[in-house]
DNA sequence: CGCCGAATTTAGGCACGACTAAAAAATTAT
DNA sequence: ATAATTTTTTAGTCGTGCCTAAATTCGGCG
């Protein structure tokens, strides 16, 4: 039986490849919020576990095994199909989706996740615009082309919020910028400075705002 | 922090209460599946605890305290109403909601308690027949007529079955004996023998089954 | 090349919640 | 009333997953 801290580290794993490339045992320790000795005792745990879950060897740096990525995605299935059935059957803003889904994630059964994702006409992205892996373990690419990148001029729509912190979704739900909507680019500060943009969709009332680079970092866009 | 483990005996407690009365350590030991020294450790620590939730005197069993009755009551609301919503709004059968509540029971928020309870407009009974309790801690008595008890001749409607064994469930749900089905009861055999009923509102196609005495304790009825 | 600071691992412990085996208390039978 | 039986409790362990403190090991720099 896989335990919830196990299915927690593998998760971890997974993200933390995802986005940085590689895993280390401090960053584990920090997104799990854990000493970084617990982290070194867990995975040297997932290493030895029949089938491996891990490979690992000390100060290298840790990388999911086949086994274990396929636990990865079963949890992060749960975690963003909750995510969005909270949001849409339930009446959840996207704010606070995140923590709910991340206890409900380790409890339901099989047939729970069949009938939600039935009932949501299986979808293929949570409310914060990032991939729900398949059931076969397929996962589509995330988009990954940060607002800070866009040049001015452009209008591009938002894909996908990374973070999963409250006040900061709630700041960005308030600016207008959530999920789907429109963002013209008017102005690059330079020096690193705040980027300038216009919110909303061509007609409607515009809202425009400054905003510092730790904001346009976590926001992806499209092209349209 | 309570946790799950504390959830599930105070839970355990209170159900014994009500339908045996005296709650012993063995029958605690039975209901959870756990060893019976496992239970007088627990109770021990339930009973040591700041504030105390439940009352023990070793050989003379254990009941709730205020305190643990609350907890007691919170966890019982949310099993019951997660078992309606499954069965109403995800299409679960009447014999599968109970295994998938008793796990999300522990880990859903108060806010997801409360949109539940909204969208199926403040439920008083669960798919069982079992009472809700409230939010303020009052709990409707449960129907404790047996359909044993009921004499040839006279007609009912299922109010309640006792029972999570999800064979039995669905054994009886084959047989047409589901909440609030009309059961004529035809024939009582003599010594204890199988109960006759014919089961199905008037008009309906009418179907007769033998009950034995073991089914008939655990289905109780209302009189019209 | 060797040293410094940061990252990582080892060692030793703790809280939980379960278990088994054996002792003690209560209940039932003689 | 005492013996036999059942129930309950005590004592001692174990596995999980976390912690802190004290080594190590790594990587870069003088």
């Amino acid at each position: 039986m896989i335990s919830h801290a196990v299915e927690d580290y593998l998760k971890a794993i997974y993200e933390i490849e995802e986005d940085v490339g590689h895993v280390t045992t401090s960053l584990l320790a920090m997104h799990l919020a854990v000493a970084p000795a617990s982290v070194t005792g867990m995975v040297q745990k997932l290493a030895k576990a029949r089938p491996r879950l891990v490979n690992y060897e000390r100060h290298q740096g840790v990388t999911l095994t086949p086994a274990g990525r396929k636990i990865a995605l079963e949890v992060i299935r749960h975690h963003r199909l909750i995510e969005l059935y909270l949001a849409e059957a339930l009446g959840y803003d996207w704010d606070k989706v995140d923590a709910e889904a991340e206890k409900l994630e380790h409890v339901i059964s099989e047939e729970f996740e069949d009938k939600i994702a039935a009932l949501l006409g299986d979808p293929t992205v949570d409310p914060h615009g990032d991939p729900i892996p398949a059931k076969d373990g397929t996962v589509a690419e995330a988009c990954r082309l940060p607002l800070s990148a866009i040049e001015p001029g452009c209008t591009v729509r938002i894909a996908r919020v990374r973070d999963a912190d409250p006040e900061f979704l709630r700041y960005l739900a308030e600016l207008g910028l959530t999920l789907r909507a429109q963002v013209t680019v008017t102005e690059r500060a330079p020096f690193d400075g705040p980027l300038h943009v216009a919110v909303g969709e061509a007609g409607a009332p515009v809202r425009t705002h400054a905003l510092g680079r730790s904001v346009t970092d976590r926001i992806f866009v499209e092209r349209q």
